[in-house]
RNA sequence: GGAGAGGUAUCGAAGUGGUCAUAACGAGGCGGUCUUGAAAACCGUUUGCCUUCACGGGCACAUGGGUUCGAAUCCCAUCCUCUCCGCCA
């Protein structure tokens, strides 16, 4: 969400912003936000002086009665019933004006960063860094789920009667492996200084609203029934939401944490073959990191987060590459965004496992997260980043790893984490 | 889920229809006096938001409604916290 004053002042790069995004629908946005906002002053300004008026003569009426002077109290009390309509019916209209100023805020997008490609869609995004060599063995590489079934790892049809499709039962090693990696991203990222947490699976609707826009509540969120509450779509949205309405002091920031979470995603839409599987799941297991920092901060933090992702996954011997998302195919709230990849020896091309974001202040203008600066109060930057996100990371992880011999190599790294196990040996 | 108590500033806490609510009182923070320095003592200062060029004005006592000329205070609903009981990883 935009500064009210920011586009009042500057609609043109609020426009220009529009059209960078390939959103023109929303252009007349801006100049109707602006007409709503001054009929909202004009109201409060006319509001504002009759609760004067009525606070100044209520106050006499209460040292009239003092005095016993009724019947002057009642010729004040009458005067202050003379504007009692109008007052009623401004505050009547504020409600629905401020509501409609509001929902058109969250709906104009957030001010890209000047370094971001201009393109339409993600066929535009731009291509930043390649990472390790991108082999491809010489030997066919399965589809992922028919290397999980050789491990006796998977059971997507019992998972389709007890959950439905998206859904998937994680067995044997499979399954440890997809604890291990979880466990090994939560170390490495406490190594980097990171502060582990695990938050609240449940988030409120005002928390949703805060961190998402509609368009995406409405695609991703699950909503519980008869409870104003959702199932978190990443644990970000609980992360970041822990500092709603709070005013943080400047010196304690950053604030860098890693976090463990379930996630829950609808997942509107048509899915093409490549999805099938564990690529695209209503349920999956993910570590998170959020920034919370101070605006100038926030780049730097950027660069540092999708690093420690592409470290990540280094580490375990996957070649990936960064993808910087191109105006067009950044979500409305993102000021900047990097897509980390994995090679597929497979596809034999890369595809996302991770998502670096900038929110630039967002996040922290529609929850109110505020620092206190030695030159006054101002809003915070906020930044999340995939560290793993299995098992679709999984899918990267068997493909990459994968033997002639239809084992699959451990790496050093996870091998604590695996009872010293070397390598997963199949089972057919 | 049942019964009870409560939600006021950074914290504790007073305030039960107006004239001590920006909010007493206590603590903490900040500035100062005193001191070689510190402590103590003393003095001063210390909420946020909206609006205005400014002066000023308005709003906020968990949240949302209602009653009233006027609500922290009375009424209704919702949320949260604590204690006890029940249930349950």
């Amino acid at each position: 969400m935009l500064d009210m004053k920011f586009l009042r002042e500057n609609p043109d790069i609020v426009k220009q912003n529009i059209k960078n995004k390939f959103q023109d629908e929303k252009l007349p946005m801006v100049d109707k936000v602006i007409e709503l906002d001054e009929k909202r002053r004009t109201m409060q300004q006319e509001a504002d002086d009759l609760r004067n008026k009525k606070n100044t003569l209520s106050k006499q009426i209460g040292a009239l009665m003092k005095e016993g002077k009724k019947e002057e109290a009642e010729k004040v009390k009458a005067e202050v019933a003379k504007d009692a309509a109008r007052l009623a019916e401004l505050e009547a209209a504020e409600g629905p004006v401020a509501d409609e100023i509001q929902k058109i805020m969250y709906t104009i997008p957030n001010i890209i960063d000047p370094s971001v490609p201009i393109g339409k869609d993600d066929s535009e995004n731009v291509e930043v860094t390649k990472y390790g060599e991108p082999v491809v063995p010489d030997f066919e590489i399965p589809y992922h789920t028919d290397i999980m079934e050789r491990f006796d790892g998977i059971d997507l049809d019992a998972a389709g009667r007890v959950a439905g499709n998206g859904f998937y039962y994680l067995m044997g090693d499979i399954a440890r492996l997809h604890s291990s990696v979880i466990s090994y991203a939560r170390d490495f990222m406490i190594d980097r200084g990171f502060t582990y947490c695990v938050p609240p699976f449940m988030i409120r609707s005002n928390v949703v609203t805060g961190v998402m826009s509609f368009a995406e509540m409405d695609a991703m969120m699950y909503k519980i029934e008869g409870e104003d509450l959702y199932l978190i779509g990443t644990s970000e949205h609980s992360m970041i939401g822990k500092f709603i309405d709070q005013i943080l002091e400047e010196d304690s920031l950053p604030r860098t944490l890693t976090s463990y979470s379930p996630c829950f995603r609808k997942e509107k839409g048509a899915h093409g073959i490549e999805e099938r599987g564990v690529y695209r799941i209503h349920q999956f297991e993910k570590q998170e990191m959020i920034v919370v920092c101070k605006p100038e901060d926030s780049p730097m933090w950027f660069d540092k987060l999708w690093q420690n992702t592409v470290d990540l996954f280094r580490s375990l011997d996957i070649p990936v590459r960064t993808l910087e998302c191109c105006s067009g195919d950044l979500a409305d709230l993102k000021v900047k965004s990097f897509d980390v990849e994995a090679w597929s020896p497979r596809q034999k091309k890369y595809f996302e496992v991770g998502s670096c974001s900038n929110l630039g202040d967002a996040q922290a203008r529609r929850l109110h997260i505020r620092v206190n600066g030695k030159d006054g109060k101002y809003f915070a930057h906020t930044l999340n980043n995939t560290v793993v996100a299995p098992p679709r990371m999984l899918i990267a992880f068997l493909e990459n790893n994968l033997c002639e011999d239809g084992s699959v190599k451990i790496p050093e790294v996870l091998r604590p984490y695996m009872g010293g196990m070397e390598r997963l040996i199949p089972k057919r």
